[in-house]
DNA sequence: ACATCATATAATTAAGTAATTATATAAGCA
DNA sequence: TGCTTATATAATTACTTAATTATATGATGT
């Protein structure tokens, strides 16, 4: 069992489109900021104020690689979402054409 | 598989603390509006439109039994959400306390 | 038909949240 | 050191949403 109040708060995370589409993003694999921006085609502080409070919410972890920063998808501790992200479609597509290879934009 | 903004306007349903202990309580047994509003202690009209919400993102379906509307959960169509919802906890405490018989509000 | 009770709807207010714009930090490189 | 790139933070604006207040609908019972 889980608090009430601690599952809507996720839900409230998972309930805005923009970041339920980054976090099934994640699924495929760890992303940089820059290559989200691009995807979502949003812009950069956008993506950022996302990802900090995806990350304050415990749904993603992020790795600082030189000036690059990387967020993977954190759900292992909350086993009562694996289902819903298991529902969401895979996203390799747009992943894969949108790779820092792709864009150029980190390494 | 199920598109990403469907599962976001269900998560935005979940993402609200009254509605999810509403349907937390609806685990238990179909309840009517003034079960509910006593047990959440806040105002008819208030639980009216979450109930609203609730019937129109199809979460809960209602039955109108005499002058009584009673609401239930329904998510079986929502095999993402099965899992999410065994983890709430159970709420017969409240459920029965409040009941119609206690409360003498509805027959 | 009239009064009462349960619920819904509409209008308003108040609060919360996302996106934008501008600026700051911090790493890498010439 | 100074310049560029990647990201974060802060301040503002625009939007959305929850709660309240007031009113309407619709069923029951006298």
């Amino acid at each position: 069992m889980v608090e009430i109040d601690k599952v809507a708060d996720v839900c409230k995370l998972l309930g805005d489109k923009m970041r339920l589409t980054i976090l099934s993003l994640l699924k495929e694999r760890e992303l940089c900021v820059c290559e989200i921006v691009e995807i979502m085609n949003t812009s950069q502080p956008n993506v950022s104020q996302h990802m900090r409070k995806l990350k304050d919410g415990g749904l993603v972890k992020e790795a600082k690689k030189g000036q690059w920063v990387y967020y993977s998808l954190s759900i292992d501790d909350k086993p009562y979402l694996h289902e819903l992200f298991q529902h969401l479609p895979a996203q390799k597509e747009k992943v894969d054409l949108m790779s820092c290879e792709q864009l150029d934009c980190c390494d």
